[in-house]
DNA sequence: GTTTAGCTGACAGGAAGCTGAACGGCAAAG
DNA sequence: CTTTGCCGTTCAGCTTCCTGTCAGCTAAAC
C-alpha cells in the first residue's frame, strides 16, 4: 500500500515511516504541505497520513480542498490536540480516522490494517506505462501477454524508477534502496536486474544514463 | 442505514438511540449480546455499534465469531476504556472503528456518517471465482461438482483472499485474521492450509508471491 | 583502436514454499 | 463411556526459484 506520510517533526516522522516500511507498505515523507502537493501530483496513494501542525499551512484546509477537488483517498489525521470541536472538524473535512500523538506505533499499524481491509476490493489506481499496466498496491503488472510478476528485488529497482518519472535514478541510490544502511554489496547486482527487468517488461522500460544512472523510458 | 446498538445502559443507550434516529436511521437497541444474537439471526444491519462492558460475555469475543462467521458489517466499538492495547485488540478482532465514552453525540453522528458514506451501495452475496460460485454469507461454495465444503481455518483464508481481488495478502495478515493478537503460531500452518485450499479449489485458485503473500489466482 | 561502462548468460547456494504424514484434541455418534 | 472421524497443528523432506557473483561480451566515448 502506498502510504503518504505529511508530517514535518523528523524524529516522528522518521520512525513512523520506518513502522509502516517494517509492515510492508511503501511510505513517502513530506515534511510540508507543498512538498505534499508535488507528491501527489505525481504519484496515486492510497493513505494519507496527515498531521496538523504543519509550517506553511492549516492541515484541515489542506484536507478540504483535497476532499472538493474529488479525492477520495483515506485521510488519517495525526495531531497533538484533542479537543472534541477539532475532532470533529477533521471528521467532517472528510477524513476517516484520528489518532492523537503520543500515540502506539502498533495501533498504527493496526489502524493502517483496518484501512486496507475497508477499502478492499476497490480498484487500485493504475499507472500506464506504454503497453504496461501497474498496479503499485498489489504489486502487479498486466502486459499485453497477461500478468507479469516481478520477484521481490525487482519490483524494488522498478518502483525507484517509477517513483521519480522522466528523473535519473543513480545506481547508489537504487541500492540505499535495497540494502540496510551499512552492508553494501560490491558487484554489478544492480545491472543485473535492470537486465532482468528489461527482459520481462521489455528493452525501452528502463533507459541508462551513461555514468549517471538510469532513467524510466517512454515507450 | 439500519443500525444494531449493542448497549446495556439504559440512559446512553437510549440517547444514542434517540440521535441515530434523529439522523435518519433506523436504530435498534440491544441491551445483551444474546438479544443482539437473535435480532441478527433475523435482520440484516448496515452497522453495529458495540458496547464492550456487557453483563453476559465479552464484546471483543462477540465481534470475533462474528467475522469468523464471515459477517462484513462494520462494527464500530464503543468503550469506557481507553487502554491501547484494547484498541489494538478491538482492531485487530475486526472493528472499523472505536469511540472512547464519555463521546459527543455529534462526534458519534459525523462518524456514522462516514460509515454511511462509506458502505453506500454494498450489495453481493454472490461471487463468481472462474467455475467457482461462493456465497460469502452462507459460507458455501459451488464447484463443477458441486458443492465444495471447506473447514473453519481454510474457510478463513479463502475469504481474506476473496476480500482483496488481485491484492496481495502476507502472511501475517492471515495470522492477524485467525489468531488473536498476542499469540503466534511458529510454524508453516498457512501454507498448510493454501495447500489443502488449492488441493480442493484447485490449483490456479491461489497464486505465490515469493517473499510477499499470496493471491486470489484468476483463473 | 583503446578504454571504460554497462549487459547478460550461467551457476552455486540458499531461502521460501509445498505437501504427505502423523499426532493430539474435540465433538458427534454409537 | 467408548469409538470414530474430523480438524488444527507440527514436522521433515522435497521442490522451486530468487539472489548475488562472475566471466565474457557489447557498445559508447575518446
Amino acid at each position: 500500500m502506498r502510504i503518504l506520510l505529511i508530517e514535518d517533526d523528523p524524529g516522528l516522522g522518521g520512525a513512523v515511516r520506518d513502522q509502516i516500511a517494517a509492515e510492508g507498505h511503501v511510505p513517502d515523507l513530506a515534511p510540508t504541505l507543498a512538498y505534499a502537493r508535488d507528491l501527489l501530483a505525481t504519484m496515486p496513494y492510497d493513505l494519507i497520513l496527515l498531521d496538523l501542525g504543519l509550517p506553511d499551512g492549516r492541515g484541515i484546509d489542506f484536507l478540504r480542498s483535497l476532499r472538493a477537488k474529488g479525492s477520495v483517498t483515506p485521510v488519517m489525521i495525526l495531531t497533538a490536540h484533542d479537543r472534541i470541536t477539532e475532532r470533529i472538524e477533521g471528521l467532517n473535512a472528510g477524513a476517516d480516522d484520528y489518532m492523537v500523538k503520543p500515540f502506539d506505533l502498533a495501533e498504527l499499524s493496526a489502524r493502517i490494517a483496518a484501512v486496507a481491509r475497508r477499502y478492499a476490493g476497490n480498484p487500485n489506481p493504475l499507472i500506464t506505462l506504454g503497453r504496461l499496466e501497474i498496479d503499485l498496491a498489489a504489486h502487479a503488472i498486466h502486459g499485453p501477454e497477461g500478468q507479469i510478476d516481478l520477484s521481490q528485488r525487482e519490483w524494488i529497482i522498478f518502483e525507484a524508477l517509477l517513483q521519480r518519472p522522466g528523473q535519473i535514478v543513480s545506481k547508489s541510490q537504487i541500492e540505499d534502496q535495497i540494502y540496510a544502511f551499512d552492508s553494501e554489496v560490491e558487484s554489478n547486482t544492480i545491472e543485473v536486474y535492470v537486465s532482468r527487468l528489461r527482459k520481462k517488461l521489455g528493452k525501452d522500460v528502463v533507459q541508462t544514463l551513461r555514468g549517471l544512472g538510469y532513467r524510466l523510458g517512454t515507450p
